[in-house]
DNA sequence: GAAATGACTCAAC
DNA sequence: CGTTGAGCCATTT
C-alpha cells in the first residue's frame, strides 16, 4: 500500500498535456526496474480516483497499453490525451521526445529526500 | 505459503 | 520491424 502511494504521488505530478512512461514513474517512485508495479497500481485505482491522472501514463514505446481487463478504459485514455492536445500518429503512437514529462530538479531532490527518510537507513 | 498474474522494459536474434 | 525470453515483485488465489 505504501509503495503504491509513492506511485500515485508521482503520477499526480504529471502536468496537463504531458505523459510519462511506466518505467519513468517507477524510477521516480524509487522503484527502478519495477515498471510492472506501476501498471498494477494504476489498475487497482483506475476510475476510483479522479484525483490521479492515470491516462498520462503510457508504455516505453510511446503507445497506450491495451488490455482486455481494462474494459475499454484504454480507448478512453487515448481520447483524454487527445483532449489535452497530445497527437497520436496513425499507428496510435505518441512522440515521447516531444510529450515526455521532464520532472523539475526540485522535485527530484524532494523525492530523494523522501526516500531517504522512508527507508530509515542512512 | 506456493503458484499465477499483470496497464512493463530491455536486450538479443 | 517482430518475436522471445528473462528480470521484476506486490497482490491475489
Amino acid at each position: 500500500m505504501l509503495i503504491y502511494n509513492r506511485i500515485y504521488n508521482i503520477v499526480r505530478q504529471i502536468p496537463y498535456g504531458k505523459v510519462a512512461t511506466y518505467g519513468q514513474v517507477a524510477e521516480l517512485a524509487g522503484l527502478l526496474g519495477k515498471a510492472r508495479l506501476v501498471g498494477y497500481a494504476l489498475y487497482r485505482v483506475d476510475r476510483a480516483d479522479d484525483d490521479i491522472p492515470w491516462h498520462r501514463v503510457i508504455n516505453a514505446k510511446g503507445e497506450i497499453s491495451y488490455s482486455q481487463v481494462r474494459h475499454g478504459a484504454d480507448y478512453l485514455q487515448q481520447s483524454r490525451l487527445e483532449d489535452e492536445g497530445i497527437e497520436f500518429s496513425p499507428e496510435g503512437k505518441i512522440r515521447l521526445s516531444q510529450y515526455r514529462w521532464r520532472p523539475p530538479t526540485e522535485l527530484l531532490e524532494k523525492l530523494s529526500t523522501f526516500l531517504e527518510s522512508s527507508t530509515g537507513d542512512h
